[in-house]
This record gives structure tokens, C-alpha cells and sequence, in this order.
DNA sequence: CGATTTTGACCGGCGC
DNA sequence: GCGCCGGTCAAAATCG
């Protein structure tokens, strides 16, 4: 679940909706995003929260097979580097995501539980693609 | 020009 | 067998 008024959540990749539909559990419409890499065959569902119409419900489906242009960022402080003392297990990264600047919405804070996204790419599930063998 | 987005239609699966 | 639902793809239009 992730706090956002806008459709177009930056989670660090890039999609390209590909359908939209709507939902009888909710009175807005789902919206289907896939990502733009063509190498990568995975799925996004979103889905506005009828609970809380600034929340959207992000499902994500498959796991990146490369790495997320929003990630190349420089300013990025939190990514997968190859740092031996800085490691993403560090829970600090909070719901931050590439610029929380963006998006405000000027809701009151409401956040019962969202566990940081930090380790939920792709070494984590497909080290094989990532362990020495992900430059084509 | 290329990429991306939008709406509609189509398809498959499931239930009855 | 038909109807319904969800999901996906396609074509066209738009924006940069």
C-alpha cells in the first residue's frame, strides 16, 4: 500500500500502462502497468484503495531482470552498491523513494505499516541474473 | 520519429 | 451452453 494521490507512482522503474479496468470492490478504476524494459516481464497492478482514496494498492508481479533507470540516479543514497560497510540492511531508507519531495500531498500522516522496499529487487529472488552474468 | 497513453474489443476461465 | 469477470492486446492519438 503506498500513499499517493497521483496514478503515476516513480517506484523506481518504469512502466507502460497497458489496460485499464474497473473494479466492483472499488469505484475507481485498476490500472495495468508493465515494464517498459522489454527484457523485463514484470507486472504491476494498481488499484486506488476505496478505503483511503489517496492510497494506492501497487501489486507487483515478477522481479526485475535489470536494473531500474530511476535507480541510476546519483543521488540515490540507498541502492544495491557494492559497499562492504553500507548495505541495504538498513531500514532507515523509510518509504523514501527516488524524490518524496515530489509528492505532496499534504495528507496527514497516515501509515499504519509499510515496510521498506529496499532488498525487493532482483538479487534477492534471481541472484543467478545478477551474480556475474547480467551485461547480456 | 519514437515512446507512451487511452479506449475498446477480444480471449480464456469459471460458475451456474 | 451461456454469461460474467478479469486480463491482455491492438490501434490511434498525443507529447517530447
Amino acid at each position: 500500500m503506498t500513499k499517493s494521490e497521483v496514478d503515476h507512482l516513480e517506484d523506481g522503474y518504469r512502466w507502460r500502462k497497458y489496460g485499464q479496468k474497473a473494479v466492483k470492490n472499488s469505484p475507481y478504476p485498476r490500472s495495468y502497468y508493465r515494464c517498459t524494459a522489454q527484457k523485463c516481464n514484470v507486472k504491476k497492478r494498481v488499484e486506488r484503495s476505496c478505503q483511503d482514496p489517496t492510497t494506492v494498492i501497487t501489486t507487483y508481479e515478477g522481479q526485475h531482470t535489470h536494473h531500474s533507470p530511476a535507480s541510476l540516479r546519483g543521488g540515490g543514497a540507498h541502492m544495491l552498491s557494492p559497499s562492504p560497510t553500507t548495505n541495504v540492511s538498513r531500514g532507515s531508507s523509510s518509504a523514501g523513494y527516488t524524490n518524496p519531495n515530489t509528492y505532496h500531498a499534504g495528507l496527514p500522516p497516515l501509515l499504519p505499516q509499510i515496510h521498506v522496499p529496499d532488498h525487493g529487487l532482483l538479487q534477492d529472488i534471481v541472484p543467478s541474473f545478477t551474480h556475474g552474468n547480467q551485461r547480456r
